[in-house]
DNA sequence: TTCTTGGATAAGAATAATTCTTAATAACAT
DNA sequence: ATGTTATTAAGAATTATTCTTATCCAAGAA
């Protein structure tokens, strides 16, 4: 579920991807701009459709093919991130810090999980047989409150 | 890549599947057994469609969906693991040892990785008031050595 | 052995998410 | 203001997966 108050930027945020885009030598468009907008409010993990549908009431003739590949340019620069952990759909997060996430089997909620000391903690040797890792992602699954709560009863 | 040798089960693979389906109150039926082969004899994490196309060689008419169908109930069972690593594509994992992967981002390698003073690290507490956890997957994301030396020429 | 029954399958249609194609549009530099 | 070029809207196309339905087949009953 987005929020449901209008989105609006304050003016660090409106000079942030100014200068993302001025940087990445791409054009600060409307689009962009709200797309922005949308996800810097959202408070949840939304996919493409979820942004479409909540844009669509201030932009109608907004196109998801817009929203798909504006999220993806702003996966390639760093400003949201794609992640796999719904079956067979992509969802993004804004949320930039060290975190991971919490998966309920259930109902398919996610919630954000903080662990700075695990982030910090040195990875087996072993791994650099393998490659050079550019990033850690934790998915923890299991039951949320509520849903343990339901079955509960 | 599927290893490219007759699919062959040994004896204790046989009775395992056997019991599991009967335990299950499901046919071990030839298209279960084979799959099941396929998944054993696969050094590497099969999307669906990389079972289907192997299996195709030894059972021409073998659809599609029963491959799907299949690997759904295996993942149900326990016997499968089904991952949402790479876009739009499940793969499937049979290597049921704890364990946790890396994800080459140029070529999309998946490696599996282990860490067992990870697994038996305790979660933070503040978990709890998220929900009951039941399993943890961690994901390293990076190049793979391939990937670094060709990028390095 | 033949019959019956119900779960499982093949085939192809349907669906859902995402991406592509193309012509029109709009941002920005000049 | 104008031209250049990236970007967009619209809808078609693609890809992965699931659904529908008629058929098949295995196992137990007669």
């Amino acid at each position: 579920m987005m929020n449901m108050t209008n989105a609006e930027l304050n003016d660090q945020d409106l000079d942030q991807i100014r200068r993302i885009c001025e940087e990445a030598g791409i054009k600060l468009t409307h689009q962009r701009l709200e797309i922005f907008k949308e996800l810097m409010t959202a408070r949840d993990h939304p996919s493409a459709e979820d942004i479409h549908r909540h844009l669509q009431k201030r932009m109608p003739t907004v196109a998801i093919d817009t929203v798909y590949r504006t999220l993806a340019t702003f996966d390639e620069l760093g400003i949201a991130r794609r992640l796999h952990l719904a079956n067979n759909r992509n969802l993004f997060d804004t949320n930039l810090a060290p975190h991971h996430h919490f998966i309920c089997d259930a109902c398919r909620k996610v919630e954000d999980v903080y662990w700075p000391d695990f982030d910090s903690t040195a990875l087996p040797e072993e791994i650099s047989a393998i490659g050079q890792v550019r990033s850690r992602h934790l998915e923890l699954h299991g039951l949320c409150t509520a849903c343990l709560e339901q079955s509960g009863e």
